[in-house]
DNA sequence: ATATCAGTTTAGAATCATTCTAATGTATTG
DNA sequence: CAATACATTAGAATGATTCTAAACTGATAT
């Protein structure tokens, strides 16, 4: 994708050197689920050397202009998830991995939320054993 | 509740003097969701001085014996959740608080998961706006 | 009861993900 | 090429949680 300075402007980001790394990373087709951590990992080998700092000020940035989704799956790392559909996810807490599941799935005998309150999503995690 | 100590001692936990105060106050029959800092303020009101480390432990304690529930919602905090069925929740960021949802609910159209893995539990959070 | 010992509490230090600060660098626009 | 607004960075700060190691206490045995 040689567009994602395109890409970048029409999200009012500025397509800097670093941005343009990551967004590349990030959005190359193939829905990703990364951590600052795993994210500065990826960078790393692919001798992108940028700041930890950096890193999560885009992931945030990205967050903020809705190309990602952050997902509270775990108290010790935030997840961003590179699909922003509205999805769920089985979960392996061994493995420290998220799948996707965009199979429409229905929950049924949902009782009313509180007075005053309206739901926003129904978020469903399928915590796997193995 | 004064056979809290037999409780305790039921679960292989020493009525100590914090854990009776802690316990009375968690298992007083209605169910809570609690944080270290919200159980330490709660704690404070009842003029019981107790340590924000002995807090941390004995919610540990608890849940290790099965007491407690851990409930990963938010990155910056971990709930414990007193009822220990399987159960649903309401969560309002707004507010930072957990409704339980003890209706059965239903989830229809999970696809299969992937290979070598079993389901462990379903977990349903409904994110209220408001 | 008293002694003994394992388990518990505690203050404070350490850890670790994340955020902040403030100095330096760079994309954009004219 | 300015000028300026925005972005990057190293390192400090923060805040929840965990760890450490010393003092304390509940349980059990004399
Ligand atoms: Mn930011
Ligand atoms: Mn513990
Ligand atoms: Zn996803
Ligand atoms: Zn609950």
């Amino acid at each position: 994708m040689k567009d994602i300075k395109h890409f970048l402007r029409q999200n009012s980001l500025r397509p800097t050197k670093q941005r343009v790394i990551i967004a590349n990373y990030l959005f190359d087709g193939v829905n990703k689920h990364v951590t600052a951590e795993t994210l500065s990992n990826k960078l790393l080998k692919m001798k992108a050397g940028i700041s930890l700092a950096t890193i999560y000020n885009t992931l945030h940035d990205f967050y903020e202009k809705g190309l990602l989704k952050k997902l509270m799956i775990n108290s010790e790392r935030i997840y961003f998830d590179t699909n922003t559909a509205h999805h769920h996810h089985f979960y392996s807490k061994k493995d420290q991995k998220l799948i996707d599941i965009n199979v429409d799935m229905k929950v049924s005998g949902l009782p009313k939320p509180p007075k005053n309150k309206k739901i926003n999503k129904i978020e469903v995690l399928v915590h796997l054993d193995n």
